[in-house]
DNA sequence: AAGAAAAATTAATCCAGGTTAATTTTTTAA
DNA sequence: TTAAAAAATTAACCTGGATTAATTTTTCTT
């Protein structure tokens, strides 16, 4: 049957120990890649292709603020961010920014439907971000079944991901939307390892958390400051710190709780980040 | 270039004419279905393989209001709607339910990332429906890229329609949610011919379209109503005319512009709706 | 280190849409 | 055909978050 356990999967593993802020280097090998076990890369360093030398990736370095393409844009290239932080965001007509997601190391960036149509949002990096070239050639695919299959699973990874978002926007209210992004990231950031404890890097701006969620800047800064006020979160100087890790979870709700694995409700709490092994294969 | 303009578009072609309400019977072969042209099954048809043949599909003939599988399920089938209508919904732990999408003829059905895992969602079919079976095996795949790049297509597709309406729920008031809900429900159906000039089959309940939007059905009530009043629109025994297609158009925004092909923001009043022909490749 | 720009913060006021609770209409089942 | 259930409708009242407009703090430039 048809099931990508270990392809694709965003949520549902662990990652693979502390590398907090991680900065090795923009130029490197896949070898060598902690991103190697994840998504779409695991599958490219699996396959037999010889058509694609993961031993001669190509990397591009953006500076933080600079946009990779903006929406518009025609024949953009396929990604994996090695390290650093996109995000994606569109403008409507009205001068209103929606923000789609952010796109964290080692996952897939600029898939869509029309792969050579106009890009549909504009992506911007937030941190100094390396990224690695991928394939985009049919032919390549043709003969890499499974590569083609993770890219399915990878668009269904982040089908559920803006669905999950979608259910949290629809249905809450501003503390429980606050609540389930930060936990979101938090735990994506988690599974890779770029976690110290309970603080994570964070470079959104109370404007990028507004327009993610459809609240206006005043009312994010409210409830943050509500939120430190309870002792329940605090960000300062682009570093998010979750002070009462069980209050969120419970306000992030059920919603959130498929996006993360049985019994890592408060992985850190049980003692359970870097003392297991990623399962590789 | 990976570009797949021909296979898994829901939005950028026309129908193939008009066959409103249509009921063709349960039991059909691939070559006479209307959705042929469409999505994964034109690249399913397109395909070489002697594994799945098109000429001995299954269906699978639901009644209306028949669940096709609740969220949790294990290990459901793939399919593609051959005809009706399905809705996906998820209850939350509070009681809250989310429509996620409708799925409509000649849509694929059932693929997430992991696809024998539980469900993410449930399937309820609003109206009598039939569905075809769709090939889950890994084998099948690998020997059929081209079926495994058109799933990502249509993942891919099916994200974006998500994204879209995220976008419409997060910046926009309930008359403008309402008016990108009914033209993106009315021109997915167009496209398959699915309409009578203005008016579409109407399955949906004032809460479930209140459970897409993120309005309570109170409140879908007095914006409906508010459309009959000013001749916008109207809904009665399960038929949805609009009246004013413009004034709709430009409420639903930006946002929906790049769902709908150009020139075809008001297909019916240019005549161009079935003067047309499908362009079959 | 100083000045400028960007981001965060705070307060006051307001309203779109929520809540609650009845009533009427439509649909379904017996 | 009729009773019961489901769905739609309407009204009265209320609140979470929007709006507007300053002010303060932080970050970037030079």
């Amino acid at each position: 049957m048809l099931d990508l356990p270990f392809i694709a999967v965003s949520y549902c593993y662990r990652g693979i120990g502390h590398m907090y802020f991680r900065s090795n280097g923009s130029k490197g090998l896949c070898c060598t890649c902690p991103n190697r076990y994840f998504q779409f890369c695991k599958s490219l360093l699996n396959s037999s292709s010889t058509e694609f030398d993961p031993h001669a990736v190509k990397n591009l370095a953006v500076t933080a603020k600079q946009y990779l393409y903006h929406q518009g844009d025609l024949n953009n290239e396929l990604f994996v961010l090695r390290e650093g932080w996109v995000m994606l965001t569109r403008l409507s007509e009205d001068g209103k920014r929606q923000v789609f997601r952010s796109v964290l190391p080692g996952e897939l960036l600029g898939f869509q439907q029309h792969l050579n149509g106009p890009a549909i949002y504009s992506a911007i990096a937030l941190l100094d971000s390396v990224l690695c070239k991928v394939p985009k050639s049919v032919e390549h695919y043709s003969t890499q079944p499974e590569l083609a299959l993770s890219l399915a699973a990878t668009e269904a990874c982040d089908k559920m991901l803006t669905e999950m978002y979608l259910g949290n926007i629809t249905h809450r209210n501003a503390r429980e939307r606050i609540a389930f992004m930060v936990l979101e990231l938090f735990h994506r950031l988690m599974l890779r390892g770029l976690n110290n404890e309970y603080s994570i890097q964070f470079p959104l701006k109370q404007e990028d958390i507004g327009d993610t969620l459809g609240l206006t800047t005043v009312h994010v800064n409210r409830t943050l400051h509500a939120f430190r006020d309870e002792g329940v979160l605090q960000i300062q100087r682009h570093e998010l710190t979750i002070l009462d890790y069980d209050s969120l979870y419970s306000l992030a709700g059920s919603t959130f709780k498929i996006l993360v694995p049985e019994g890592l409700e408060n992985p850190i709490e049980a003692g359970r980040v870097g003392s297991q092994v990623f399962r590789s294969s």
